[in-house]
DNA sequence: CTGAAAGCGCTAACAG
DNA sequence: CTGTTAGCGCTTTCAG
């Protein structure tokens, strides 16, 4: 429990000023092979970690990047942040991961917090944020990314897909397969922009052929898969005429395909499904789940890599705008006709 | 893209001295009110945040907490983190995460960078590291919490469970249903040491009745449903009078079941399975999997109070060491009467 | 209740 | 190639 090292034990176990050492630990300037050996001999056996709390004020720089992300559970976002880590991993940057839970008012809360470390830049999940909170990435001063969602009004760089798009597609791909009355289901998230946009987009795209959802439902809570099941079991008895079940997610899709196969019931032939993420989890599953991609990876990638760019100190910092195009997975369930 | 405000600014803006504006702002001290005020509307109107980088360096306290963890794609890292994030949330501290990958060489860097930033502990997910790690957390002179794995000996304090004991005591559910021609199938991770440590303790378990596992095989990569679904198959093929399979996680051992009821094979009845985990969702299965709960949540939850506890700058520092006791649970597949 | 002085551990900038 | 000087923005400590 002894006062943690400093440059200056390094300095005087080595013989060398506190300036050079600095030198030889960050690769910096031109150091003599034989000053940097004992120099780095004596940190060696000494066990010493250099401050980066000191170091960061006194260069005024610091190599984080602040993470923002409103859930660890959804499996959604642990791929967003294996991407950002992929591209980050090899440069002096490091992420730093912060959850919101979904609340505005904890996203302030994580943002100032993250803000307080003066981070060389954020990544932040959603383009809906508090006055307050778009005011400090406003001000911030560093590059920001909004990610997931590009339907609305970045505050600065953005990469993501469109959900409203997303939900149009997928009504689009509905009805030309000739499925008329459609269910939802989806999670009760008020604050779920993008489940709720994508929700939107079905609706519009549906209404321009004059169809409108019959049933929807909203879960909260419990196992995703087991609520999909009891889901659709309590949906279908309401309306047995339902020949399209559209899921917010991948999960409660599982879990209704599992349910409606167990009753023996045709799928596609009598009820179509789809659900939304395209998790690796489907493919294992008795029937594949139509649904559609939302490119978590490529996005936590993309996101790092303009980080990465707009934190060098000369960088340019054009506002980039970079919308993925989610890919459609017809799987088992989305094609009536089978294709010869 | 001004320079970021300082103390400074809002002491000239309010008229009152940095060192009273410090007090304000952090709440220490008595302030009268009406400079209280005055500082308050300062800071705010600026949109000022407090530099933590200067303010760490010259309290020599961060308020940080390390957690380091394999992987965030396995589902049961997230769920420590929750617990963990659950805990700190109500506290002064803030959880750092970094992810190794399951390479000790990235253990090491990782926990070389988070330990630079000075923060008042770690927490890291197993107890096997690099002798250069552990000489690091031994070291570094903060309180330190290994998690998941109490099998062995801790560099300071231990929360999790027996992963041999959970090996062994699975061995005794299979033996007293009655099977005994047993199928292993895990993933193909020499580092991964809790899984090699369940295994070795189904093996002695298993070994105290005379029964050797007939068969085992490991996977890596690609969707965990899909590969038990295959691995399954095969392993059958080669050995069709296994009658119990255990898989070293949840998500293979669904996919096994999946394939064994496609095939209209018995299960329980002809042959038993178990996974590893107790995932959420299992609960929505055409059969409930048997499991064995890894008390993710309970495991981040302790160690972090730990950490709570252990860096209040009187505390006693006693190492603790906390083994939680998995529960089993038979689900429907590991009883092969059915009780009356 | 408020302020002034000193310094946290490191690095930028400049001299040799 | 190496060392010296002067802070980085805040908080601790000590005076009022």
């Amino acid at each position: 429990m002894h006062r943690p090292l400093t440059l200056r034990d390094v300095s005087a176990a080595s013989g060398v000023s506190e300036m050079t050492v600095s030198r030889v630990l960050r690769n910096r300037g031109d150091v003599s092979d034989s000053t940097r050996e004992k120099v780095l001999e004596a940190a060696k056996s000494l066990g010493y970690v250099p401050n980066q709390i000191a170091g960061s004020l006194a260069s005024q720089q610091v190599n984080l990047v602040a993470v923002i992300v409103p859930s660890l559970s959804n499996m959604v976002f642990p791929e967003v942040l294996t991407g950002i880590n992929q591209v980050l991993e090899e440069s002096p940057l490091q992420p730093v991961f912060g959850v919101t839970d979904y609340l505005p008012e904890k996203e302030e809360r994580v943002l100032y917090e993250m803000l307080s470390w003066r981070p060389s830049g954020v990544i932040i999940a959603g383009i809906e944020h508090s006055e307050a909170a778009n005011a400090m990435l406003t001000n911030a001063g560093i590059p920001v990314v909004e990610i997931m969602d590009t339907d609305g009004r970045p505050v600065d760089n953005v990469v993501g897909i469109s959900h409203r798009q997303a939900g149009l597609e997928m009504a689009r791909a509905i009805l030309k397969q000739g499925y008329q009355r459609i269910g939802f289901m989806g999670t009760k998230m008020p604050l779920d922009h993008r489940a709720r946009k994508r929700f939107e987009g079905l609706t519009e795209g549906l209404a321009k052929a004059g169809i409108e959802i019959e049933e929807r439902d909203f879960y909260s809570g419990g196992s995703a898969l087991a609520k999909g099941r009891e889901m659709t079991q309590a949906m279908l008895e309401r309306n047995p005429d339902l020949d399209f079940l559209y899921y917010s997610n991948d999960m409660i899709g599982a879990g209704g395909l599992l349910y409606l196969l167990d009753q023996g019931i045709d799928v596609p032939g009598q009820i179509g499904l789809a659900g939304f993420n395209g998790v690796e989890l489907l493919q294992g599953l008795p029937r594949e789940l139509a649904t559609m991609d939302a490119c978590r990876l490529e996005i936590g990638q993309a996101a790092a890599k303009i980080i990465l760019d707009q934190s060098q100190p000369d960088a340019e910092r054009i506002p980039q705008k970079v919308v993925l195009a989610p890919k459609i997975s017809y799987g088992d369930t989305l094609r009536r006709k089978r294709v010869v």
